[in-house]
DNA sequence: GTTAGCACTCAATATGTTCGAGTGCTAAAT
DNA sequence: ATTTAGCACTCGAACATATTGAGTGCTAAC
């Protein structure tokens, strides 16, 4: 167990390090302010903490880094709640301020605000507002061979694509088609359509289209739902400022790995409500050995939609980016919910 | 003047410094197969070479690398045209063989393709169909403050925005209005529709609906077009391969620019239809000294519409990239093409 | 339990040496 | 009049060798 002693220097040391990103030595950790050891009383306790594997030396001669299991007990148990200085909640408001129409819209800003105030790079996953329903479909034809298909959410999201038109469909049975998915689908959540086209689509088509089989593809075609994995990135440069990312091919890995989509919307997909915090190897992933991944799920009408969050390196401030960080998924939370229920 | 001698000199040292990244000496050079000068001679003709400003020495006692001027006079005067190999024609094609339905698909697609093919980064600036016209409208209330916009072209573009609804208009208003725009503007340009409003729709609206100034900002909010400042990357993270970018901050510095969307329109922006090489210091911006950019514009319906291009280090693969460059931009212009007029 | 003192370690830095691929110049060969 | 061989010279890269200084661990005194 450690000593309140232990603990005290253990965060002395680890704050120091965020700042400095040096090597934390007992001479001039004892001539900081408000700590009154000696440097020999320092280098004991220092011996202890690695001892129990708290801290490393990068050399034998050197001073002391945090190792990971130091970062995460700082984490865990060390950090004090920083609170957001004046000017850090004056840039988010000025976020939500501007009146902003589209969750998209909302969300990138996040982003950029967020890597913006922390020198990070920041990563969001796009609202996946499953139970958002379907208002309304529309069909336009732009020629004989190919239509645009658009579906409308309550949530005023739009996705739109182009089906091909099977050539036995003509425009009469087009209108019929709309007119059926309108009729028997809105109010539908969004992930349920392609279920309910058999059940409740697929008898009235029968019946009052011609080539019942085209239609049915036809409309199987229109409803699909594009792949939701977006993600955003703000400030993936601001990496490139870290001393410890000046090495390019430590940089080429994590700017590869970012590009993955589906990789990082597994790696932030919010698998459990509220913050999160991956140190270097908890990220079980190579490239980002060196990295800290902080996160927060935020949330439409009390479910959480999307993941917003932070990659930096491990030595990293905490304390702020956490208060930013579960500051801003609230706000985000409270605008999305906003956006949409100021309006219904 | 340059003699026949000078410059096939000048051409075997660009082509060896292209591959290796390394300075090219009079030694190695005589010994490369097709060169039958002695080093002597070699170095004389390198010395004038270099008087007269197509090479440059690292450093005094070193081989010679091609300068700004030396690659402009290859590019231009030198440079084989490239037959690209069966392999490359193969996997362009490939890019045109899967079925796409959406242009923009298509030229995300392009921008990968050639990235994957040159290993440097690709840019490619959305298209933007000037003379697409206006298909159809539809605005789709969400509630009593806000409806949804929905602007579809000839080309099976869509565009959306929320707007805000006006109090003073009921689902009635909004209907006629509606069917006012769809009346009036179908088969107008996109970049005309502003205009149009007060020529073709003001005078409708006045008659037809109660509260006109109301109506009249609705419908110009709807008709709002989005910024089409579209800009695509593939590979960006290919360029941390190259030696010359080993230094991190010339390629944050690179990085940093790529991701203005603004600067890069700027600079890609077809000001001439064709083939465009901007070597060094020819692209007029501190980050891309190093970088040579070379682009091509690709079209419409024989308009030009968006700009395909490759940016890396000025010791680039010219022949290569531009038989690639001007391939795909001409598969770019025929898929684009026959994507919407084997439609219509 | 705390601290001063001391010998030791090791990265970073500077300094020196060697090596080799390169150059320019001159004189001989073609 | 070119071309080439020969030679002295240059300079970066690579390697070895001090020097420095902030740091450590250990021991003994406080």
């Amino acid at each position: 167990m450690l000593t309140d002693r232990q603990l005290f220097i253990l965060q002395a040391i680890v704050d120091d390090y965020i700042h400095s990103a040096e090597p934390v030595g007992s001479r001039s950790l004892s001539k900081q302010d408000g700590i009154s050891y000696s440097p020999a009383t320092l280098r004991n306790e220092m011996a202890d903490l690695e001892d129990m594997g708290y801290l490393e030396k990068p050399h034998s001669s050197s001073g002391r880094i945090p190792s990971e299991q130091g970062y995460r007990h700082y984490v865990d148990h060390l950090l004090l709640p920083h609170t957001l200085s004046r000017k850090e909640i004056q840039n988010m408001r000025s976020l939500f301020a501007k009146k902003m129409m589209e969750a998209e819209q909302v969300v990138k800003q996040s982003a950029t605000i967020l890597s913006d105030l922390t020198s990070y790079a920041s990563i969001v996953l796009g609202p996946e507002v499953f139970e958002s329903k379907l208002k309304q479909v529309q069909i336009i034809p732009l020629n004989e061979n190919a239509a645009v298909a658009i579906l409308v959410t309550d949530t005023g999201h739009v996705e739109n694509h182009t089906v091909s038109l099977p050539e036995l469909l003509n425009s009469s049975d087009l209108e019929k088609i709309a007119n059926i998915l309108n009729d028997r689908l809105e109010g539908v959540p969004l992930y349920q359509l392609q279920k309910k086209i058999m059940t409740e689509v697929s008898g009235l088509l029968k019946q009052h289209v011609n080539s019942y089989q085209d239609a049915l593809a036809f409309a199987e075609e229109t409803l699909q739902k594009s792949k939701q994995e977006k993600v955003f990135y703000g400030g993936k440069t601001n990496l490139l400022s870290q001393p410890e990312f000046k090495d390019v091919d430590k940089i080429r890995m994590i700017f590869e790995l970012l590009e993955e989509d589906h990789t990082m919307h597994e790696l932030l997909k919010p698998d459990q409500n509220g913050l999160m915090i991956r140190i270097g190897q908890e990220n079980a992933n190579e490239a980002f050995e060196d990295c800290s991944i902080i996160s927060a799920t935020y949330s439409f009408n009390g479910n959480p939609v999307g993941t917003i969050g932070i990659v930096g390196p491990t030595r990293m401030e905490y304390p702020r980016v956490i208060g930013l960080i579960e500051h801003l998924s609230k706000d985000l939370s409270i605008a999305l919910t906003n956006l949409y229920t100021n309006r219904g």
